[in-house]
RNA sequence: GCGUCCGUAGCUCAACCGGAUAGAGCACUCGCCUUCUAAGCGAGCGGUUGCAGGUUCGAGUCCUGCCGGACGCGCCA
């Protein structure tokens, strides 16, 4: 099944090839000018520009074509030479009725499913989830259900940052303050297999450490050395680390809970980690690894580069394994467990030379094509001045605190509208809950991912306007009016397009596929968000301008029933893409 | 210094492969609840697309230069 813009596009380019014309440049988009025509066709004025002949002339040779499409209501030729198209209301009907029987609700499934690994939301080991936090989190996610809907086999991994220095500062930090824990010494143990610290602690400790190391060099080669050892399998710093991993994973999966957000795979980095030796030998043996100032390193420049791009280091001058050295044995690991066709990296912006570094050094090694590696980088959440979100305190503010503000504010809202009454205590709560999380999801996903935004909570929490509790809402809305037509014994009937309303909805429905396929080749979340919201605008004035249940015709309100009955279907489906839920009551 | 990205309405953001009259939301003004949830709908106001050149029938979009900003640039992740 296909979408209107599609079977256009089939008829256009052959008209195109009739006319002698290139095939391609009969691409049909929706119209620029919704009061001319339904859809457009600019192919001819590209085929002008190649042909240097007159453009009018050769759309003229094209429309000629179209004219006898039953499914055209119109074919103008306008201005310069763009070719106007307007579909009938029975083919309008026809589609309708298509997507209201269609499970998918008009999306289409991609042609060549293939093995997607989505690596995303990057927690780390004692350290909270904090703002910075939301956008890889709510961004992977909806990658990932978009990339499973379209019929790809999906994975989305955590990759857990559980290893490196950072652990090497936590265990100074841990030993200095309790010098007497027995996973600090020497030997085989055997060790307790309790944390002797709470994540409190963690969170405590991690930053004093990770300040001071960065000005005391004693400390920090102490730190390092720490690292080193744990790295080698010291196996009392391995229990107390065990440790480390286990309060730390316990409350971000409780986090990620909060915000919809599931995991396939929790592999840490440490994972990756006893692939490195022989990875490191394997690199060696094929003469990719150089000696370089006491570290090992392998060189990923290239000649076309406008700027020489850093060697990737793979083994430190202290004989650590590197940032970019479990990247690549993550790389090695997913190619033999996985065998991924491509591996999504949902990862801040700025990271973009580390992944081309190791993506290069992945393709030398060859362990994957570099095609098959891709960074999905994205912006910054900034304050509202501009630079990086902090609190008016100066501090991070944590995802959980956030999370709860954005409840609050909707718990507020929803005692306004009185719907404390008339929900128990407990879906209230849920509800609150659905709406504090379509605020926050809706006010990331409706950017592009890569340009940066200002984060205002007041602004985000705001249930007028373009927002995901106006999503919510019209969610809600088309479900109250479902359940009034049970009541009254209604039940939706084959959909039919009469008034304008009904078309502009119609078209609506119908750029549903368009949508996803472009937000999934561009793997850009917003194009879902941008069509949810277009779809809740256009059904809205729907509501307005067309009665359901109280239109005298059976027929008509049977089908506006079915037209209501779709819209949610397909709204619906857009907001869970994006990791939305709509509750039924708001 | 080198490199990447960005500069669009008072604010926050769009603009499909270079196409018609640069669009939304917020804010502001005015209308609309004896019809299904007004968290809504309709209408209005608001623009020299940072500046200057160039290519083109046509430039927010491509090229050059300048101004302004964010970010990155081997032993943190």
């Amino acid at each position: 099944m296909t979408d209107l813009k599609r079977r256009l596009t089939e008829a256009v380019s052959a008209a195109f090839t009739a006319s002698g014309l290139d095939g391609t440049l009969g691409r049909v988009t929706v119209s620029d000018r919704p009061d001319l025509a339904d859809f457009q066709c600019n192919g001819a004025l590209a085929a002008a520009k190649a042909a240097k002949a007159n453009p009018r002339a050769l759309a003229e040779q094209v429309v000629a074509r179209l004219r006898d499409d039953p499914r055209l209501a119109s074919v103008e030729i306008a201005g310069p030479g763009f070719i106007n198209m307007v579909v009938t209301d029975a083919e309008l009907t026809l589609r309708a009725q298509e997507i209201a029987a269609d499970p998918r609700l008009g999306a289409s499934v991609t042609e060549t499913p293939r093995r997607v690994v989505v690596d995303y939301g990057g927690p780390n080991v004692a350290k909270p989830m904090h703002v910075g936090h939301l956008r890889a989190s709510i961004i992977g996610e909806s990658i990932k259900r978009l990339f499973r809907f379209r019929g790809d086999q999906v994975w989305g991994d955590a990759h857990f940052g559980d290893w490196g220095f950072q652990m090497g500062l936590l265990i100074v930090a841990v030993g200095d303050e309790q010098p007497d824990l027995p996973f600090l010494a020497e030997g085989d143990g055997p060790f307790p297999t309790e944390s002797p610290v709470s994540l409190a602690d963690l969170e405590r400790l991690y930053p004093i450490a990770a300040g001071r190391a960065k000005t005391d060099t004693d400390y920090r080669d102490r730190a390092r050395r720490a690292t080193a050892l744990l790295q080698g399998g010291r196996p009392g710093y391995r229990a107390l680390w065990r440790g480390f991993v286990e309060v730390s994973r316990t409350a971000l999966e409780r986090e990620f809970n909060a915000l919809d957000i599931q995991f396939d795979l929790w592999n840490g980095e440490s994972d990756a980690d006893p692939l490195i030796p022989d990875m490191v030998a394997e690199l060696e043996a094929r003469g990719l690894l150089e000696l370089d100032q006491g570290a090992r390193i392998v060189r990923v420049a290239q000649p076309g580069d406008k700027r020489e791009l850093p060697p990737l280091l793979v083994v430190s001058s202290e004989g650590s394994a590197m940032y970019g050295t479990t990247d690549l044995a993550t790389i090695l690991d997913r190619r033999r467990r996985l065998d991924p066709d491509l591996m999504l990296y949902v990862v801040d912006q700025r990271q973009a030379d580390h992944f081309a570094q190791v993506f290069r050094a992945a393709s030398l090694a060859g362990y994957a094509a570099e095609e098959a590696l891709e960074h999905i980088g994205f912006g910054t959440m900034n304050g509202p001045d501009g630079k990086p979100f902090k609190t008016r305190e100066g501090g991070v503010l944590k995802l959980h605190d956030l999370i709860e503000m954005a409840r609050e504010k909707a718990r507020a809202r929803l005692r306004e509208a009185g719907l404390g009454a008339e929900l128990s205590s407990e879906a209230f709560e849920d509800t609150a809950h659905k709406v504090a999380v379509a605020a926050l999801k809706f006010a990331d996903l409706g950017n592009f991912r890569g340009t940066s935004y200002v984060f205002d909570i007041d602004r985000f929490m705001s249930f007028e306007g373009k927002t995901g509790p106006y999503l919510l809402y019209q969610s809600v809305r088309i479900k109250s009016v479902l359940r009034k037509a049970a009541e009254q014994g209604v039940a939706p009937g084959p959909l039919l397009v009469g008034e304008p309303a009904e078309r502009e909805l119609t078209l609506a429905l119908d750029a549903y596929d368009t949508a996803l396929s472009e937000a999934y080749a561009k793997r850009a979340p917003n194009l879902i968000a941008e069509h949810a919201y277009r779809l809740a605008q256009t059904f809205s004035k729907f509501y307005a301008a067309c009665p359901i249940l109280v239109a005298e015709d059976a027929n008509i309100r049977a089908s506006r029933l079915g037209f209501a009955k779709v819209t949610l279907d397909q709204l619906d489906s857009a907001l869970r893409l994006l990791g939305i839920e709509s509750p039924d009551r708001m």
